[in-house]
DNA sequence: TTGTAGGCGTTATCAT
DNA sequence: ATGATAACGCCTACAA
């Protein structure tokens, strides 16, 4: 790989004129320039970034740590979070955690290591530990899930969001809606839930709560959902925090025979690709998921120019969007 | 944040010293190490991985270069690479091209200037250009889609399971099968395409062709589509090349109310999510990309211990699985 | 076993 | 405007 150096012999000058020519300084000679251009072209140099990167301390990296990039709210605030940071001339090291604890730890430590010009987290529960990266001094900005030590945030209304579906389905004349929710360590799930709770409570309706883990082997939380709907008083209404656990219900469902929009209700957070294509149609709670994205990575490129804390702890809070399909209705007539 | 001298200081010894400590190298005193350790642990001390890297001329980080990740197909090869990657101690810089010529360009230079240890890459057409890292010296693998230089690839049965899957909706006696494709500088959609042409041929039937672009905006893919149905002799069958596709010829079909597996006959390439929640569910050709990542891994892994050249380019094919489940089928009795 | 010192490839300061 | 040179923080001969 050719340096610095070699490219000032060939165009026989120093390595600082180089340096200059090639990040278009303006005290360059244009000759110079020029000949300084054609030697590297020939030459095939590539700026190392590595030394340029100890040299100016710091990267052009940001740390994407998310928890799960098959969930396609993920992938959706990825793309978000990308799309502006290649804008702003930055890269994105992506780092799918998978809900587990000692992966999330290597990766925000990895993230310190590599000296990332600022983070993008969206922590795996409430207590994660992001100090490495504070301490480090590198801007973070948390998407999604809450954290407990605060900082700058991008959030969508969660409960708001669960109260108006819980709403919709007993407006729907559904009489037991059941919540089916991720594990209580989980923030944003756990804001869903109390969401849907606080509705079955003010109509005085019992809650029915399942917390399906995150890793399900061989369809656990079918088996779940299964055993809800043998069970006496089975739910008549499911509300599911994301949309893979829609899936997870719809698949229940259908071992059961049973008919979203007719025998049972349905509606879930995540306007998914294919909510439109079952049939009846999905109904959900829709998450501005790419603009959420996009507001992190600005907050970040804000704080990373500020220096520091220039100004305190900024949220913002994105709204839900509650969208009826057919799924989550119930109709007049006497079920057979 | 503090460096090695720093820590030297504290523990009384010479950064020699210290970088050994914490390298466990074999060859220091334990109480030493252990004095090491503590001052470490005291200051906060976290190694600078980009003096590091500049020192070892080398990262531990690769590039994963891919068109959409918002494409399941992709996200799952996309958490094969990056599990099989962390297991070996790198990190996985994202870089999503969105079928972007420029953008890919960018990437792959940026992944080159960063001194990438090695680049899985999904290219975004036959003809784009990796010399960049090539030239570098860094060791590439190419997946799913091939490329023209060569070098070490993984592939699945495209060809092959275009034909299976072809061959399949005749058997089921639909008479028009038309296949939705992409644009034919993709690879693999070109792949399916002929598997599809050439069984179509051999039994004398017309071909019905739809190129639909990555970047539909305002659903034409389902105009596209919707068109086919319209003209006269419209095809009684589909086979899509990705999963994104049956989405938008579901969203076709159910615009003229059509049913798969009455109607029309509906078979697809990769095995969605939500391919079996769908009424009736889904018949599609799998292709084992969670897999494939992992295969693509190792083969750069090995690849980044061999140096170079030891052995010639070794290629992965995958063999892809028909599963037949309801809307491929078509009912004995006559349509009304 | 420990320490000293040179160098990885850039950038930026300071003379010229 | 250009050039020599000192860092940036770490690793590793080589010497002791």
């Amino acid at each position: 790989m050719p340096r610095l150096v070699d490219v000032a012999e060939v165009a026989q000058v120093s390595v600082a004129t180089v340096s200059r020519a090639l990040n278009n300084s303006r005290t360059v000679d244009p000759v110079l320039a020029d000949r300084v251009r054609t030697a590297a072209a020939e030459l095939g140099y590539r700026p190392n970034a590595i030394a340029r990167n100890l040299r100016r301390r710091g990267t052009r990296v940001w740390a994407l740590v998310i928890t799960n990039i098959s969930n396609p709210f993920y992938t959706a605030l990825a793309r978000g979070v990308e799309d502006a940071a290649s804008e702003l001339g930055f890269s994105v090291l992506l780092c799918n955690t998978e809900e587990d604890e000692a992966r999330e730890r290597r990766y925000l430590d990895v993230a310190a290591q590599e000296r990332v010009a600022g983070a993008v987290v969206v922590p795996r529960a409430i207590d994660s530990e992001v100090s490495g990266l504070v301490d480090a001094g590198i801007p973070v900005v948390v998407v999604d899930r809450r954290l407990d030590g605060g900082g700058d945030f991008v959030t969508a209304t969660s409960f708001e969001g669960a109260v108006d579906a819980t709403e919709h389905l007993l407006g729907e004349r559904w009489r037991r809606p059941a919540c089916i929710s991720r594990p209580a360590d989980t923030p944003t799930a756990e804001q869903r839930r109390q969401g849907y709770q606080a509705v079955v409570d003010r109509h005085g309706l019992t809650s029915i709560v399942s917390q399906i883990p995150f890793h399900d082997p061989a369809d656990a939380g079918v088996a779940i959902v299964d055993a809800l709907l043998a069970g006496q008083d089975p739910p008549d209404a499911f509300l599911t925090v994301d949309s893979m656990l829609a899936l997870v219900v719809l698949h229940a469902l259908r071992r059961r025979r049973l008919r979203t929009g007719h025998d049972v209700g349905l509606i879930s957070f995540d306007d998914a690709a294919w909510a439109r294509v079952v049939e009846p149609p999905l109904s959900v709670v829709a998450q501005p998921a790419y603009e959420m994205g996009v507001a992190a990575a600005r907050l970040l490129s804000e704080r990373i120019r500020e220096g520091f804390d220039e100004r305190g702890p900024r949220t913002v809070t994105m709204s839900t969007t509650l969208i009826v399909r057919g799924s989550s209705r119930r109709p007049r007539e006497p079920r057979s």
